[in-house]
DNA sequence: CAAAGTTTGAAACATTATAACATTTGCGGA
DNA sequence: TCCGCAAATGTTATAATGTTTCAAACTTTG
């Protein structure tokens, strides 16, 4: 299995968080954008897992943090991270998932497990430059690409017993 | 401009209502499937143009049809039609769209005009192959993509008068 | 016709997202 | 320092999208 395949098997995943942290300040510290204490807890919220988690979800959690909000809270939070590229949104799935390749100007393409929730995040550069290429070839100016590819994670293969 | 890029421009639209409604009746005929009078006109109504429509577009219209009804209606009108690969629902807008390749096994791309809101399906079989491919390589069982591409189409490129 | 299955009706509810406006906070210039 | 502005957050309400549940009507089949 390839090694990026990471979040579908155990490992460090406190790293993941302080590694998708620590980006996030440099990335924001360059671009001169303000990384405040909701904007950055909700980042920590989205990374806790590889599952992407929806605005309420998070809501909730801030909640039990004592650190009560309201909708707009949230989504204004999510619009920041979005705008620097720090989360994508699932279309799929109305959730938002940590992006695995913050910094690096790409297009996410997301495997998505039906069963456990598991999101992957691959970039395929070709594949993207393919598929705008077919837009502009009917005469269409692409200017995002929502890919999203729904089935089973190689640990989710074979489980009858769904958890 | 290729041929099937029709949708963007003035055509007889009537056609492609016409020509939807018989390949559905026929489809569903071969399936042994019953397509009711309301499953019908949710078709007929998502087809009035090549711009997605919403679940409560749809109700409104049913609505001012005198023929009055509740969510669930429509919703279960949209899985049938779903189901039977007669509409494609488009995550990132939610709403619905006519499929322009019912009956033909296939996955769609859509190329989704911000500007104007009309949708072109497009099939690109090899495409979608390689997207397979890909998240096979990961180890991962593809079974739905979602394929959206959201930019301008050719009439509303340079247009900086939107309607 | 009677039984069983499918489709529709109807009411309530759940989830996701935005609008509008008030208040607070951070930051640069007088 | 302190004023004044812009950005960020708080607060309330509301809009938009989607589901659950149970009852009634209709279809199919034996
Ligand atoms: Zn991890
Ligand atoms: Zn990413
Ligand atoms: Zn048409
Ligand atoms: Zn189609």
């Amino acid at each position: 299995m390839p090694e990026h395949a990471l979040p579908y098997r155990p490992h460090n995943h406190q790293a993941c968080v302080t590694q998708a942290l620590a980006d996030a300040r440099s990335i924001c510290r360059q671009a001169n954008a303000r990384l405040t204490p909701i904007r950055e807890r909700v980042l920590e919220l989205i990374w806790q897992s590889h599952k992407p988690l929806g605005a309420y979800d998070i809501l909730a959690k801030l909640g039990s943090d004592g650190h009560s909000s309201a909708p707009p809270t949230v989504y204004r939070a999510l619009d920041f991270l979005l705008q620097y590229g720090l989360i994508h949104r699932i279309a799929s799935l109305n959730a938002f998932v940590g992006c695995a390749h913050a910094g690096e100007r790409h297009r996410g393409t997301f495997l998505i497990c039906r069963t456990c929730g598991t999101v992957l995040e691959l970039t395929m550069p070709d594949l993207m430059q393919a598929i705008e290429t077919a837009a502009r070839t009917e005469a269409f100016q692409p200017d995002d690409v929502t890919l999203e590819v729904a089935g089973l994670c190689p640990q989710c293969q074979g489980d009858h017993h769904h958890d």
